[in-house]
DNA sequence: CGGTTGTAGGGTCAAGTATT
DNA sequence: AATACTTGACCCTACAACCG
């Protein structure tokens, strides 16, 4: 079915993403690394991978290095990071290195299964209460003005109110009755205007300000 | 399905010109 | 000088076609 690599540097924690993976995603292979080089040797031996879970505290990978490490030696492997650490700039600059989900380690064991069908299927994965909270943004006290977000049109914060609503380009398109091509362009212009190269960077940076896209 | 590019219609505003 | 009208630039919105 599918064939997924876990990362890992603590063997309970390893264990335990394994078991959790054979028991809900079943028929599925799992090969584990204790260390980014022990990650890269296996990627470098299976070009047959669907994903790659990788925490962020392996003893060979300072920070995001490793996942920078691993997007080099194999980009077309999706990797999802699996970290105890929720800050919210980390989880933006890990997808702004190519990371397709970001997993707290502290995700309960059902909602980890459905982000790892999430992500399987292609799309992306953060976990919400992150999106709501987070740590704070970078600039606490730079004032609401000089947001990017206050450079939207009105059309284009209520696309991106839509877009943190976790809603599709299809769904908007319902929601505010105009075409999906219309939604896209919006977005396309919310991305420029956000200095952002992806949709779910744009939610992350909308959340941060809930109150600049109301 | 997400995103880019090109095109077109409509609204706004400043500058120029004509009229009173 | 003041007002009204015209013109052109610019921006926003919407869409189709296309790519990955």
């Amino acid at each position: 079915m599918y064939r997924l690599l876990v990362a890992d540097d603590h063997p309970l924690f390893r264990e335990a993403m394994v078991a959790v993976i054979a028991r809900g995603l079943s028929g599925s292979e799992t090969l584990e690394a204790a260390s980014l080089a022990a990650a890269l040797e296996v990627v470098a031996q299976h070009d047959d991978l669907d994903l790659a879970l990788l925490d962020l505290g392996l003893p060979d990978a300072e920070g995001l290095s490793g996942l920078a490490q691993l997007r080099q030696a194999v980009p077309w492997l999706p990797v999802v990071i699996v970290s105890a650490e929720q800050h919210k700039h980390t989880i933006l600059e890990a997808l702004n290195l190519g990371a397709v989900g970001y997993i707290p380690k502290s995700t309960p064991r059902d909602t980890l299964l459905v982000a790892l069908q999430q992500i399987l299927a292609g799309q992306v994965y953060l976990p919400p209460d992150i999106m709501r909270t987070g740590s704070p943004p970078a600039s606490p006290t730079a004032p609401l003005k000089h947001h990017p977000l206050t450079s939207l049109t009105d059309k284009q914060r209520e696309v991106l109110a839509h877009m943190v609503k976790g809603e599709s380009n299809k769904m908007i398109a319902y929601r505010l009755d105009i075409a999906e091509t219309t939604v896209k362009t919006h977005v396309s212009a919310i991305l420029r205007k956000l200095r952002v190269s992806s949709r779910v960077q744009a939610i992350l940076l909308a959340s941060e300000r809930d109150d600049g896209i109301r």
